[in-house]
DNA sequence: TCCGTTCGATACGGAAACGTATCCGATACA
DNA sequence: TGTATCGGATACGTTTCCGTATCGAACGGA
């Protein structure tokens, strides 16, 4: 029981099993996908039986939300880092480098990510969280953006600081998409540093 | 038997059992993703037994290739079509309309295509096919960006027609991605538009 | 129309995963 | 340290899906 947060107690002991599960989680989405995995794969993993999954989760789908949630808020967390650390100045390759290295570095993370879009496509619910964590980004690269304002311009077509953050989620967004394909990290970096230099400095 | 291309003899109507097949295929794994879709859910929405389906296929995976490899193949062919159908001067608001026309409209057509992308994310071969899937289309943006030359500056930021071309496809796939979660067709075309605009004409 | 071939339906055994109900060891706290 | 609560293991029965082997009907060519 009370796998909702109504909680009684919390010992130390369950606090470490979900973690466990959402670790194993994790390692068995990222290599068979969301949509081929089944809950007793994830507790062999994690070292479990299905009873102490039960005990945490009500299913799947709860697993997988839980587990988003938690990484995509440690990444927030890290590009927004990224974004605040240097002056009012924008250095754009500069801050690519720093943000791709939070953004881009791992794919399992990618794959784990795309699967969740796909799952997100299909369900309101999620999506409504997915697009809340997307606004939560871009609203730390519109800070940025704004407080570069008057050291550097922006392209004309590109509205304002709003248009121009959207766009540099769709660049991020279509770059993850290549990469997912061809694997290569290197050209990535170099291909989104590009695309966003072309964007933002008009 | 015959599941292979070695023919013997190719009743229609194992041609109209296997295009049904595949009919259904889509609509099943555009309502429910790929990873979460039975052979038997299938050969039921079809109208057949799994004796069809085997009979036809060696299994999801197979199907799923083809299902895509037809689709795509058709898609690309429409793309070419209105990328070619006006003059020497690169309009770029008038062909996105047109594009956008093939690539945006049908929302089943983005599911099963981004889960064929997750499919070939963890699978070489299929990425290999998806990869020169994405060349071919790239090809034919680059013929169209290449007759616009000197009618239309580039940015100096993509170097040459290639880069552009890739460009269009990193934000094409950018727009894809907000278009899954928000679903909000219109608002995805005007700011493809939008986004090709401050990139095509620095 | 007849015949050999092809195609898909049927029927089977088996494997895998599900969700629950119950029990016993672990854990927190007095 | 004693004890009440918590957490995960165990042990069911059930469902779903799988892949194959076999058979009869549909088909195309002569």
């Amino acid at each position: 029981m009370a796998v909702d947060g109504t909680a009684g107690r919390v010992t130390r002991r369950r606090r470490r099993t979900r973690a466990d599960l959402l670790g194993a989680a994790f390692s068995v989405f990222a290599a068979k996908g969301f949509g081929h995995v089944s809950i007793e794969e994830i507790c062999e993993r994690a070292g479990y039986t299905r009873g102490a999954f039960y005990s945490n989760f009500t299913g799947l789908d709860e697993l997988f939300f839980a587990l988003y949630t938690e990484r995509a808020g440690l990444i927030a967390e890290q590009v927004a880092g990224a974004l605040a650390q240097d002056g009012p100045d924008l250095d754009v390759p500069a801050a690519v480098d720093r943000v791709t290295e939070v953004l881009l570095l791992d794919r399992d993370w990618l794959l784990v990510k795309t699967d969740f879009l796909v799952h997100a496509a299909r369900d309101p619910e999620v999506a409504r969280a997915l697009l809340e964590h997307r606004a939560r980004l871009r609203g730390a690269i519109e800070d940025r953006l704004a407080r570069a304002r008057g050291h550097t311009e922006l392209p004309a077509a590109l509205t304002d600081v709003r248009g121009a953050a959207h766009a540099v989620v769709a660049a991020y967004d279509g770059v993850t998409t290549q990469l997912l394909l061809d694997r290569d990290v290197a050209a990535a970096r170099a291909w989104l540093k590009q695309l966003l230099t072309a964007l933002l400095t008009g």
